[in-house]
RNA sequence: GCCGCCAUAGCUCAGCUGGUUAGAGCGCUAGAUUGUGGAUCUAGAGGUCCCCCGUUCGAUCCGGGGUGGCGGUACCA
């Protein structure tokens, strides 16, 4: 019978990949939201809203061969046998946003929007399933300005969330470099699709692997660690010398010289300058916006100038190890996503701030934006005769009337446990009132308890007959009238 | 997806060359200390030793297969 019953029980455990979140990090997500909010609405973004669930035909990740979405999107069939999925980021369900409300929207349409996207993939440190993403996007428009102001608007949102210049960098590239060097190298055309990937992904991993790692990527193919083997582009040397060449470029000059045999780069490499010009002559310096030629972000979209946002700091962590977070958001220009949904294209440049991930970040900082220590609890009014409950819950009825947060204990624990409870609330006071206050020779009294004044006496000995006397020191009684004003001046002490 | 490591109380971990009542610290609950959070003391609750199959008189321990977690790598729109 009980072996019955534990076998029947269901098991009280999350899927992996996704998070609950407490008080604390509820606040600090708010605050974080808030500071972004601000931010992009300075630069003239609007807000939008666009539901978790799309038609996934309009997120772009159907496999018309399997008839069925692709494997990493969540999906589910409509009463109608439509395919439906969870968005997997923002960017899509704007394009369908900006389609679906083309002739009503103001073009150029500058708008921004927070929410969760989720992703069907394997989680890892920093990675979830369910994830937030803040947005901003300006449709419409196909000037370098756009893309500009982009990389402008994610430095100051940086520092607008407290993290300091010098500790983060916003690195600029161009896809039109980049597709302009694979060109150079003999790699256009349609049967040399498969490789210009993983010339990409290769160059994507500068980074991490580092220059070795990634002329093994290019060339036969690189052992990991754990004796893992991922297969390489099989470039000749010569075509890998020269994307060395591409990765390691001193400057814009070098790469103008190198590559202006390709009309594509040398577009492209404009458009860098123009954006570097802009910046600066906004005071953004190559402290803050620069050019990274091994930038290339996602491999779908993207058509012109792409960004990443990085954090550049290293914090130790709780091994020991030091931690890069890396990075932290990105965007770029992409001009055929909201074309997939209308006859002509619409050009459209993008940002999008990992919220989640950002999250951890200024937590490792210690940001007192993220700092949940100055979470209060309510005041919590302690039962100590059950018989003289309707007179506490009048306590907690005139506290909450003068707007100071209150509850009444609905535990059946003795007078220490709920004392402990209010500690573990984080209450500011505790109010107590036992028969000694209410037959008060002066008529009811009621004891306020300065917990916080409380908590620091206590760290002061060790002694239990120094902490009975020490603990009186911390409270203080007033008639029952008074309660709303000794409450509201002991709140005032701690904020 | 691939490679490696791991799985015993809420947490961190002991334990047994295979033997019947599986432990510690911390945490949790209650009590004592004047009617007061800390400290101290006392008591208590809490376990399918991840699951299934096999070997064995007997498996938390040995073998096989799963599942889950961690790390690396791939993918990441």
């Amino acid at each position: 019978m009980n072996d019955q019953k534990k076998i029947q029980r269901a098991s009280a455990k999350l899927p992996r990949g996704l998070a609950d979140r407490g008080p604390a990090e509820i606040a600090a997500t708010e605050k974080m939201l808030a500071a972004i909010r601000k931010s992009y609405e300075l630069y003239g973004f609007e807000a939008v809203e666009t539901p978790f669930i799309e038609y996934t035909e309009a997120l772009g990740k159907f496999l018309p061969d399997l008839d069925r979405p692709n494997e990493g999107v969540f999906s589910f069939k409509d009463d109608d046998e439509a395919w439906l999925s969870l968005r997997y980021d923002l960017t899509a369900p704007l394009a369908r946003y900006v389609a679906e409300n083309y002739d009503k929207l103001p073009k150029p349409y500058r708008s921004y929007r927070a929410g969760y996207v989720f992703r069907n993939e394997k989680p890892g440190p920093g990675r979830f399933r369910q994830f937030m993403q803040f947005d901003a996007d300006t449709v419409g428009s196909a000037s370098v300005a756009a893309d500009a102001e982009m990389c402008m608007m994610a430095a100051d949102t940086l520092e607008a969330l407290g993290i300091k210049r010098g500790d983060y960098v916003i690195k600029v590239n161009n896809r039109k470099v980049l597709d302009g060097v694979l060109e150079v190298i003999g790699l256009s055309g349609e049967e040399n699709a498969g490789r210009r990937m993983t010339v990409l992904r290769a160059i994507d991993k500068l980074d991490r692997l580092g220059l070795e790692g990634v002329r093994l990527l290019l060339g036969p193919g690189r052992k990991d660690e754990s004796g893992d083997f991922t297969k390489g582009a099989g470039l000749a040397a010569e075509q890998i010398d020269r994307v060395e060449a591409y990765v390691t470029a001193p400057g814009m000059g070098a790469l103008e010289t190198s590559f202006a045999e390709s009309a594509l780069a040398r577009q492209g490499l404009e458009e860098l300058a123009e954006i570097a010009a802009l910046a600066g002559a906004g005071g953004y310096g190559t402290d803050r916006v620069r050019i990274d030629p091994s930038v290339v972000r996602g491999l779908e979209y993207y058509t012109g100038p792409v960004f990443e946002a990085e954090l550049t700091f290293e914090v130790t962590g709780e091994d020991g190890a030091p931690v890069r977070f890396g990075s932290i958001g990105g965007g770029g220009r992409y001009d055929g996503l909201v074309g997939r949904f209308r006859g002509e294209n619409v050009p459209a440049t993008g940002f999008s701030i990992g919220v989640s991930r950002l999250f951890s970040a200024l937590k490792a900082i210690r940001s007192p934006l993220v700092d949940g220590s100055a979470l209060r609890g309510p005041v919590v009014v302690l039962v100590l005769d059950k018989g003289e409950t309707a007179r506490y819950q009048r306590f907690v009825a005139e506290l909450r009337s003068a707007g100071i947060a209150a509850e009444l204990y609905l535990g059946s624990s003795g007078m220490n446990a709920q004392l402990k409870y209010a500690d573990k609330r984080g209450a500011v006071c505790a109010v107590i009132q036992g028969s000694n206050e209410r037959d008060h020779v002066d008529g009811p009294q009621v004891t306020i308890r300065d917990l916080v004044v409380g908590a620091e006496l206590a760290a002061a000995t060790k002694d239990r007959a120094d902490y009975v006397e020490l603990r009186a020191k911390a409270q203080f009684s007033v008639p029952e009238s008074g309660l709303v004003d000794a409450v509201g001046q002991v709140l005032a002490r701690h904020t």
